[in-house]
DNA sequence: GAACCCATGTAAGTTGTTACATGATTGA
DNA sequence: TCAATCATGTAACAACTTACATGGGTTC
């Protein structure tokens, strides 16, 4: 169900194609939420079914077939209410954990590979949004400068704000996971 | 495809009945991998199928019927194999993330209401967590109880250590998450 | 002409959820 | 006898993945 308010609220910021959305599921929303081009284009023609969206076709440049979906106002009213839904914190899946607490019968430097990509993983997510938290701060996000745009000044503080908030999130839970790995590979060379 | 090594590694410290893995991965192990009992059920035939694990029925307790399962050699194989391979990192899918950043036309009420559910949830957690590895600290964690039993003498202190690596890694998420919905509420006060 | 990006889709398969269904035992 | 716990399953559906498929435009 998450998909459908996820798209939709990319859109509410500013009509987008599925292959804009696409792009985006995939690198920068998908920091968030990603979505794979082949779950992204039957969502859209089911949500214009249900008349949250409303596309046209567009043949701009020579050639090229376009289909740009924008949202309608009962689309911006259900992402409404579900936005103002209290979340339903979904199980965990944790599949590093389950390997590392059953790693037990394996050689020492096994463990100690895993522990070394969990922490690479998770500094090339922190450099990610380093950089994005930095041009947030700069106001030059794209995707922020077009909500700012598409929306009243007075809610310019919040929209801005909120955003450095879930990007600064995405930072403390790499840096935890970063000094995580770490911990535990000093643990580890106390080992054998 | 990691359900069935999860559940193949938690047989492999003891047999083990569908009922009582479902009961682990609702609970205890469902703080690593969560599974339901009607997809537990079908993978622990699949897994017997492709001779993973075998069953045996047993009618020990007056009527009552149950199906242990315990790993093969093959079984003791294919994880080890798994286990040692490196992980594929699930894409990031957070709903409560994709909620925050387009909440910037809500009352501030309804953000703080989201930011303290968030808090809640993984003070919850935390409460949790900090037990369980008080348990393991003390050695009275029933599961690795059970697999110390099942290990050579020399595996002991790589048992204990992971499983209380797992467990502090848990509770520095929930720290983390706490920490950081705490820092958004104080900055939300300044709203408005 | 080859490689690459734009652009949109479908099909088959896997994984996970929710609900339905059954039946025995135990304890209040 | 009523509720709870033990115990095992199936069925329908929703969500997601991987691979297949097509075609135009741009750039080297």
């Amino acid at each position: 169900m998450s998909l459908r308010y996820a798209l939709l609220g990319f859109i509410s910021t500013e009509p987008a194609s599925g292959f804009d959305l696409a792009r985006e599921f995939g690198e920068s929303m998908g920091w968030f939420w990603y979505a794979s081009h082949s779950q992204i284009y039957p969502e859209l023609r089911r949500l214009e079914d249900d008349g949250l969206v409303a596309s046209t076709e567009v043949t701009g440049n020579p050639g090229k077939q376009k289909r740009i979906y924008r949202i309608t106002e009962r689309g911006e009213a259900e992402l409404q209410t579900w936005l103002e839904q209290p979340t339903e914190y979904a199980p965990m899946r944790d599949v590093e954990r389950v390997k590392l607490v059953f790693l037990d019968g394996a050689p020492v430097e096994v463990i100690r590979r895993h522990l070394e990509d969990h922490r690479k993983h998770h500094e090339d997510l922190l450099a990610i949004y380093t950089q994005q938290l930095g041009e947030l701060h700069r106001g030059v996000f794209p995707r922020l400068v077009k909500r700012l745009a598409s929306r009243p000044e007075s809610a310019r503080e919040l929209i801005t704000g909120l955003k450095i908030l879930a990007m600064k999130g995405n930072i403390d839970r790499a840096r935890t996971e970063i000094g995580w790995a770490e911990d535990a590979l000093s643990w580890l060379e106390g080992i054998q």
